[in-house]
DNA sequence: CGTACTTTTGAAGTGCCTCAACGGTAGTGG
DNA sequence: CCACTACCGTTGAGGCACTTCAAAAGTACG
């Protein structure tokens, strides 16, 4: 009998340290989830240390709330994405994590993540790997909030969710799901809902997506990844099977004004 | 003879990891830095790993350039801040660093750095949480930019600089070094430099903070906090001791609509 | 078949940007 | 010592991207 892996599996084979044995162990881990309905807080800021969350299946998001009661949230959280990898190390959680659709999660013991992550292992190094792609995600979260027009955030915010679902089997080419409400999409790209829907029916009437029934459809990537200079260097997968998706920048960044480079003597 | 540990030493005590020992060690580690002046990219975007540099001295930020040549800054690097950790697990750079002063640069051979990292000792849990309280300064980065006006935004900023430089001994109870050009702090904060200076006259005339000659106080924490939302638990500064300063929220955040919570059953 | 939540569209307001000019300061070389 | 250059900070005027407020139509659910 054939078993699909696990997402969690799918996503650390990106990573290129896992073998065979590895990745059976992991789907090993993903047996059993726990199904969570929609908008619920799996973890809350300040909560104690518990057991680890992985997402296994659904659409899933961290957030902070500021005092005024506004929501900014800071990551999505895809099947086979950590939760909460970190939280024993730090002590104390920092932002709260929320379902966005009913999801399959998997709760993970301390003492089991802790044999996983603590001792020199192959299995390990992917976890390490996987937390730091997180990271890297974040940063361009940060560039895309912070540099780029509505626009260009929600062509980029689209991308990434094709990729990343891509990556786990749960997208194909061009299309994939996507169960955004205009609220969520605004509180991801720090926009209004009201802004969000304008520059939805735009990027729509450009032909750069169809979006409907929590469908997402790219009919022509190139056109959109020139649109919002998307590079997927970011995501860091790995270019083994990557054949049947080109999403690279067309080259190095030329325009940036230069700046001496620090070289060892 | 009595030595001043490190600026590494002083950060990852905060982590409640190291003992006496270890601080000597790191200490080791510093030794013969290496000065850099301003400007200067230290590693580039796309650079094969290298070995590992840790700022022990100065001002540095992480950076990324858009195509059209904005620049966002990611994060700033300050004394006791490793710029690129995680280089050898990721394998390619995705994003730029660079001094914004002379800096005093520490650079430890890939060797070095895997025996302390891979084994499990108390220096690689230290190193670890602070990787981690790295990503949790890029998550408040985040919602800072994508939630909070521009004179919010700059007031937040100054508080972490303050913070920030005051664990690692280099600032006093409310003042410190800030030698930001309006530019740098534009790029930080997703605006232009043109209102960052009127943002800032406004900041002045409301008596928040007083910034010249490179030098920022901050005459009254309390109201500069409340003006801001700044709440210091997403710097993880141990409460040990931290008796001097008092930073952090009044309370939990109570304000947020209710969000159901998935506790285990 | 109501109730609650989305999505859409309009009209008006504003926070921030762009363009432009000018003053201050530091470093350089005559 | 004074020119010259380069960069940084300040201020003003005008414009645009995005927000706010408001109303109505569409959609999901018990």
């Amino acid at each position: 009998m054939v078993v699909t892996p696990s997402p969690l599996t799918l996503k650390l084979r990106h990573s290129g340290y896992l073998d065979e044995d590895d990745g059976a162990a992991l789907d090993a881990l993903c047996a059993r989830p726990r199904m969570v309905e929609a908008g619920i807080d799996v973890v809350r800021e300040g909560d104690p240390p518990g057991p680890v969350h992985l997402i296994d299946d659904g659409f899933a998001c961290r957030y902070k709330t500021l005092p005024d009661g506004q929501r900014q949230i800071l990551g999505l959280l895809l099947p086979g994405d950590f939760c909460d990898l970190q939280s024993s190390t730090l002590r104390t959680l920092d932002h709260s994590i929320a379902t966005l659709t009913p999801c399959a999660i998997v709760e993970l013991p301390q003492k089991t993540v802790d044999e996983l992550t603590l001792a020199p292992t192959r299995i390990a190094r992917a976890f390490w790997w996987g937390a730091l792609v997180d990271e890297s995600i974040q940063r361009e979260w940060l560039a895309n909030i912070g540099q780029r027009p509505a626009a260009k955030r929600l062509a980029h915010l689209f991308q990434e969710v094709l990729l990343r679902l891509h990556r786990v089997g749960r997208a194909d080419a061009h299309a994939c799901e996507c169960p955004f409400t205009l609220s969520d999409m605004s509180e991801m790209l720090g926009l209004t809902a009201v802004h969000v829907s304008r520059v939805l029916r735009e990027l729509r009437e450009a032909r750069l997506i169809t979006l409907s029934q929590r469908r997402l459809d790219l009919p022509n990537p190139d056109r959109l990844r020139a649109f919002c200079d998307f590079d997927a260097r970011y995501l860091h997968l790995s270019g083994g099977d990557a054949g049947e998706l080109r999403w690279g920048a067309d080259g190095p960044d030329g325009t940036g004004r230069s700046r001496r480079h620090f070289v060892d003597p």
